[in-house]
DNA sequence: CCTAGAATTGTAAGCGCTTACAATATGGGT
DNA sequence: ACCCATATTGTAAGCGCTTACAATTCTAGG
């Protein structure tokens, strides 16, 4: 038993008494009509419980209202903010949000996107989920596109919303120096040829030469922006024997890792180590001791891409680089109280 | 300056010297083609970068080949498993997913819902995401509808995908008592009127009946499912004296209340107290001690709502009531080692 | 009371695709 | 060599909506 054959913008044209063209400008409010006879339509349609079908309306019009986001996953913490004010943001301004799942390192598949082209009026691309090839095709037909957390590629101008990783690294290890004394502070950094994980790294290593402090290639490792790498690292490191009175990791996830190799070790964090993250991602909180990081705005960074994006979409030029400044979350995991 | 005029089916057909029906066909596999046809076909697809406009195929087939999720929001931490498999499985089976955030409690708004009827050829819907009313009428109609952790009002039959929420709570709240001696057990209620808390009260109320253990009322208060309130309960027995030795939550977040409000008041968890929950939401292993609660397979419930879902948007009969096991998950909060 | 011009509404041509039906090509049997 | 059943491809009619353009109705000035 299918559904019943819907009813149609003829139906409460009928019902109404008038043409489909009123009432279309009536429902989308795109031409002025007499009260009385709007208020006959809108009448009619409510009484049918018609509601407009999305397909033909995208057909007529060229355009499909809705947003693409392009994501690695979903069920990363890090994830949660972005996709709730990108959400809320596409509902506010109207449109809808289709979300893919790209997962990483699938390569290929060029023509399995479906959102890719003619199936969103635009699309937010977290990272790497869309290969270079096929960002330039996109690009090369002028499909409005912002880029997340990610520049582009040197030779394409497509607009991109990425935080100061470098400056929050910084003022956090300054923060873990000029506030808690320490000296012997390692490093967990993200994968190799992340964008963000190299700022930081930068912002690290310039905390350190402003303070004179010389740089042991020893207590940088692998984090990999993941739990269980970062826990590896650490414990190798206490297995060494190396000294060191600090860690700032990469990203919270990385930071968790430490903390839970400092913790088997018998290590006090913070008496004994401070422990740093980056991105607050929510877990940050409920770490313990909750986690000093540097807050990655994930809720204006979606806000933001999405006003880029839309502007495009306009036909206006959009920022080419939007630069969003992160604070630092001063939690317990540092030595602070 | 706006995306170049794109090509059409229409592009194709004249490169592969074909008919559009022709194209059409090798696209979708519909009919057979000769091989060598179909080959240029392909072959001029590919070369033009065709991308089928979704609105066009939708408009023409009467389907839209999406499937919508109704949620209260995707901001908590336990809708993520379920949203992470319900997007899988979507993506599985060739549907396009269409999240919709629909926050609790503004009613009304029968219009705003875009998604509610023409716009999807299913839909999910978690909890009280959609108002009887609007469940009302798109049932009248026999729009394909599956309704996640929550039954249907009880005249009309909806298919819904449900979880064992009273014998995972008998059990964990048994494990209590059989495996650590406990006998002065707290609870802490989810909301007022949620089925899923009631069963779970259920479920906690019968392993203290099966026990011989006498429900004291001062021992069963407030969570709400959230920490705030949780928390606030727990620091209120604690200040009137109330002696307890356990505390059973409705959920995680809860949970993770008690397990603040405990450690602010200074008692050692599990040795003190035992803390269970229930729900298994990500955090629940990062809080500390570890949260030993009961997993309620939330990718699971997403993927059998799924294909009950789709089985009656193909006209077969679904399922009305799938009811998934849930296991304990045992970790520390309780006292196990 | 008539008429130009503004205001309102109607007509109908698509938007790009699928698919029922019609047309043509293919091949085996006699 | 001819006919019919079958395999392959083409033709064209929508799907439900928007919107340019045409038709109609109204207003106010003369």
């Amino acid at each position: 038993m299918r559904t019943k054959p819907s009813i149609t913008i003829d139906d409460v044209a009928a019902a109404a008494g008038v043409s489909t063209a009123t009432v279309s400008r009536v429902l989308n409010k795109s031409l002025p009509v007499v009260e009385s006879t709007a208020a006959r339509v809108r009448a009619a349609a409510d009484q049918l419980g018609y509601v407009p079908k999305a397909a033909a309306r995208h057909l007529a019009q060229g355009a499909t209202n809705t947003l693409g986001l392009l994501l690695p996953g979903v069920s990363d913490d890090f994830f949660r903010p972005l996709v709730s004010s990108i959400t809320e943001r596409a509902a506010e301004t109207g449109y809808t949000l289709l979300i893919a799942i790209r997962p990483t390192g699938r390569a290929g598949q060029a023509h399995q996107l479906p959102l890719g082209k003619q199936n969103t009026d635009g699309l937010l691309i977290f990272d790497q989920s869309l290969y270079d090839g096929e960002l330039q095709r996109l690009h090369a037909i002028h499909f409005p596109m912002v880029l997340l957390y990610h520049s582009p590629p040197v030779d394409l101008t497509v607009p991109c919303v990425r935080i100061e990783n470098r400056e929050g690294m910084r003022a956090i290890t300054e923060h873990l120096i000029t506030d808690h004394g320490r000296r012997r502070i390692a490093f967990l950094c993200g994968p190799a040829g992340n964008e963000d994980a190299q700022q930081r790294e930068e912002g690290y290593r310039a905390a350190l030469a402003a303070h004179g402090i010389p740089l042991d290639p020893a207590l940088v490792g692998a984090g990999e922006f993941q739990e269980a790498p970062a826990r590896a690292t650490v414990a190798h490191w206490i297995a060494e024997g190396c000294s060191f009175d600090a860690i700032v990791a990469g990203d919270d996830g990385s930071a968790a890792g430490a903390l839970e190799a400092l913790r088997q070790a018998g290590r006090c964090v913070p008496h004994d180590v401070s422990v740093v993250g980056f991105d607050d991602a929510p877990r940050a909180c409920y770490l313990s001791p909750r986690l000093t990081t540097v807050r990655a705005p994930g809720d204006a960074v979606g806000r933001a891409a999405i006003d880029q994006l839309l502007r495009l979409i306009a036909g206006q030029a959009a920022e080419l680089c939007t630069l969003l400044p992160t604070d630092l979350v001063i939690r317990h995991s540092c030595g602070c109280p």
